[in-house]
DNA sequence: CCTAATCCCTGCTTGC
DNA sequence: TGCAAGCAGGGATTAG
């Protein structure tokens, strides 16, 4: 559940206590931890033994401390309910801890990464070769970020009117803009006033570059006060909570009412979670027009040279 | 190529 | 009270 808001915080606080240290040792105590490091546990930890961090790097959920002198970068991803926490040494583990962390100086903290229903994990892995932020080779998939200065506005647009989905799985898919889940993509949608079952090929310009802005002020002021948190799971790495369930306008609002015009909220089952959202003022799109061949634009004339089928 | 469904995992809540 | 089902859900993987 942490969002981007809530990984920005995590990774300021990785920043601050953690880049600059060198790793003196590491102990994995669940296997699922770093299933995505291949080579398993011992050999992450064998790797990262006596490698010093940089600075923490964010891309959407994604988070990655570069490894000075090395072509290789710590990933992490917080999954559903992962934690990243710098605790004093003698701190009693947490019931889900399941990777710690230690360094080579006098410092008193480690980290520890602690997770109770193992969907994040940690893993190392090279980066992509000429990026100076230690980007991993094994998120070169994953979109920039609407907070990302070169987030490309005009390429996410026409992606939008290509694709056949609809708004709300386009804004979950990562592949298309990171950083986006739930909570978020709800609120957004109810600023912008927007059903979740749009279809993207109807949005205009600027509806997309209005749903886009919208995005990036309700990112912006959950980051404010510190994220959101509906439990103790969504944490800094002090282990505080953020502020801004308070603030939200649309998750978990079912029957509220609406706070622009007091119709009760309402929840929908979608893609084996909810959607929350205003019915008043998100209505839903038009049922789509019963499929038959769609009549392009064609020339009046005939092209006079033939198209070939395959250029393979 | 594109889009949709499935699975992984644990603890809290709800219903019978 | 106890048990089972439902719910939270990101993203890799698989299926179509």
């Amino acid at each position: 559940m942490p969002e981007l808001p809530e990984v920005e915080v995590v990774r300021r606080g990785l920043e601050r206590w953690i880049s600059g240290r060198t790793v003196a040792e590491v102990q994995v105590l669940h296997p699922r931890a770093v299933r995505r490091h291949l080579g398993g546990g011992e050999d992450f930890a064998a790797r990262l033994k006596g490698r010093r961090a940089g600075v923490a790097r964010r891309r959407g959920k994604y988070l990655w401390l570069p490894l000075e002198d090395a072509d290789e970068s710590v990933l992490a991803h917080l999954g559903m309910s992962g934690q990243l926490l710098v605790q004093p040494h003698g701190a009693a583990d947490e019931k889900h801890l399941r990777i710690r962390v230690r360094f080579n100086d006098s410092i008193g903290t480690e980290l520890r990464f602690v997770d109770q229903r193992t969907f994040g994990g940690l893993s190392l892995h090279e980066t992509v070769e000429g990026a100076a932020d230690g980007l991993p080779a094994a998120i070169a998939h994953i979109a920039r970020d609407p907070l990302d200065p070169a987030f490309d506005e005009a390429a996410f647009h026409t992606a939008l009117r290509r694709r056949r989905t609809t708004v709300k799985r386009a804004l979950l898919d990562q592949s298309l803009i990171s950083g986006v889940g739930n909570i978020y993509a709800d609120e957004a949608l109810w600023r912008a006033r927007l059903h979740y079952d749009r279809p993207t090929a109807t949005l205009t310009r600027p509806r997309s570059v209005e749903l886009l802005d919208h995005v990036r002020d309700v990112m912006n002021a959950a980051l404010a006060v510190g994220g959101t948190s509906f439990d103790s799971l969504y944490v800094n790495v002090n282990g505080e909570s953020g502020y801004f369930e308070r603030s939200l306008d649309a998750y978990g609002r079912e029957n509220e009412p609406c706070r622009r015009c007091a119709t009760p909220m309402r929840r929908r089952p979608w893609m084996n979670r909810s959607s929350y959202f205003c019915p008043r003022c998100q209505r839903p799109p038009r049922p789509a027009a019963p499929a038959r061949p769609a009549a392009p634009a064609r020339p009046a004339v005939a092209p006079r040279t033939a198209v070939p089928l395959s250029s393979s």
